[in-house]
DNA sequence: TAAATTGTTCATTTTTTCTTGAACGCGGGG
DNA sequence: CCCCGCGTTCAAGAAAAAATGAACAATTTA
């Protein structure tokens, strides 16, 4: 029922993981958990071993699955879903771009269109001409990062 | 004194980049004013335009230094130091990976290294020869993410 | 079909993180 | 030498994020 010094370890070790990612201690602990773990998991069994509601690790399990970095599976003669980590870097990499780079990086795209419809209308002057080169800045940092994140998932081949 | 709707807009658009990365809101506004802003400002005018507590925009000042995000410049005739904006992106990313990432990417390390040494202690019964290859695992990734992460600077020459 | 088991949702509580503002230190001028 | 302007620090308060747990579906099985 506790864990093992081991165990504790691993799994410190992915909660400082997420974090750096800016995602919730609890993802942390049920990925950690079950990549150390031989057999796959069900969700009551994250609850005791972790100490953690139902609601967290149900909310947890939601998002790696998502992600894709944990799978459900099924177990003959057992009603409950069983889960297992995914351990391809280049998966869960993939999976995090999806789910929570892009959208936001798309999100920033629809804002920096508005604002380029803005900055149309600034005036001739000095400070106008500086502040449609510093919108022009941000058309081309888009740019890279459209072209550049991609490339990442594509280097942990 | 008031903020015009360009710069309201260029703001808005640098706190969501900013949480993104996991910094504070403070930090992306300070940066965006400057961004925007022809001119270097000082402390003052940047707490007064943003309504911000000196003691927030003293931290977030120099939290932006820290990572080459903006340089305080000396103006001549004025006690106070003045403030612009660094626009290369490429600088941006970097000391962002020096003072954050880097840092983090080291403690994981250490991290792991004693994992490793609690693992020469498993059984070599099929449990323990499965968390020795989940180490292994886990060596890999960190082995992956020294080389890779570096690249990435390069590639926004 | 009733009862039991599994998993989800969401309002509330708890924890964490950020911001504030007052106290402090440092360096000039007067 | 003392005062004043500038900036930093840090304890306390405010705001934001995450965890809890109870209510609710859904699904099985008795």
């Amino acid at each position: 029922m506790g864990l093992t010094g081991l165990e504790v370890g691993v799994i410190d070790f992915f909660v400082s993981a997420v974090k750096v990612l800016g995602l919730p201690k609890s993802i942390g602990e049920i990925y950690g958990l079950l990549f150390v773990s031989p057999q796959s998991l069900p969700l009551d069994a994250l609850c005791q071993r972790l100490n953690m509601s139902k609601g967290s690790a149900s909310q947890g399990l939601k998002l790696l699955r998502a992600f894709g970095a944990v799978k459900a599976t099924y177990q003959p003669g057992d009603r409950r879903d069983h889960f297992t980590a995914e351990v391809e870097l280049k998966r869960l990499v993939a999976g995090f771009m999806r789910e929570q780079i892009q959208p936001r990086l798309s999100h920033g795209e629809e804002r920096l269109a508005q604002l380029l419809s803005l900055g149309g209308q600034l005036s001739d002057q000095a400070a106008g001409h500086f502040q449609r080169q510093r919108l022009q800045k941000l058309e081309r940092w888009s740019q890279r990062s459209r072209e550049v994140l991609p490339l990442l998932s594509g280097l942990l081949e």
